[in-house]
DNA sequence: TTAGATGCAAATGGTTTGCATGCGT
DNA sequence: ACGCATGCAAACCATTTGCATCTAA
């Protein structure tokens, strides 16, 4: 069973994050990023123990290089932004983090990596989660030939509604 | 009538396309751009139709500024890279094409503008449809409150399947 | 001490823009 | 002739890279 887990090292790293997001959870953020940035083989140093803080701090968030960046700054933790894109991306490919490629110009980092889709809304460039964790495909095509299923993104796009005039 | 002409013409356009390349088809593509052209309210310039004939010329493709640029060049058409750009997002915006985000780099175009989703192989950054047209969302959310859905766009992100060794 | 991490600035790659010239109507 | 369309090059923006300097182990 469940043997169709394509994206295995995803699911390893989420046990491990909660794990030590819930189970020894001390209320010091400091100790679990720690925890978790040796349990991935990452170093933890100042700027990637600060980063994992803000990042996975308070829940599920959906944030650009540019946006850490900022926050980063705003918490007066010193990072330049070539260090914020490496981190992305080494949390990224340690499975703490999922890329998630919307609107094709900038990049999203979504601190959620279970199985699940988006919701984007057009315009305001704003990401967020489907709630209902749920969704799946329906009547899935078969995959080609020599080829296997890295992962599927549903990208429910969204917009304003047409209130009255404008 | 016609007033609100922002985006309603997406499926104007489909139709007069069909219509255009179905219907009373001749074999001479020119003709046929041209008429596309004017339906869509668009000057039918040089390279407008000599683009509008590499794109549509040939069924249903996928391809990137960069690409057409190229196919373009070597069709011996004479056109700035600054020109498939406006091209591109012109025909897009008019409804005869659609613009498919995948990885966040460079953007694609689908000629296709009939409701469908897509193959992603990751490494050849290689795009195509997904045959099956009837994939559709199993179990699909509420929208929110004061949204209305734009799009569904589904991509089934694929790799070489893993051959023994490596 | 020493490999790995960081910061800065310069390089890159895709895309856009400003402006003078060209072409469709 | 008028005005949109085009070409070119410079501008832009997100992201990456090279290299000298730090810092965790």
């Amino acid at each position: 069973m469940d043997m169709t887990r394509t994206m295995v090292f995803s699911k390893e790293a989420e046990n491990d994050r909660r794990a030590m997001q819930c189970g020894d959870l001390t209320g010091c953020p400091w100790h679990d990023v720690k925890s978790m940035l040796r349990a991935v083989g990452l170093r933890p140093t100042r700027q990637r123990m600060a980063l994992g803080w803000l990042l996975f701090g308070k829940g599920d968030r959906h944030l650009s290089a540019e946006t850490l960046y900022e926050e980063a700054t705003r918490a007066k933790v010193p990072v330049s932004l070539a260090t914020i894109y490496n981190t992305l991306h080494q949390f990224t490919e340690a499975g703490l983090l999922r890329q998630v490629g919307v609107d094709g110009s900038k990049a999203y980092f979504d601190t959620n990596i279970s199985d699940h889709h988006h919701f984007f809304v057009e315009g305001d460039n704003e990401l967020f989660d489907i709630p209902d964790a749920n969704v799946g495909l329906d009547r899935m095509p078969a995959t080609p030939e020599g080829y296997e299923i890295a992962r599927i993104d549903v990208v429910v796009r969204l917009r304003r509604k047409s209130d009255a005039a404008k």
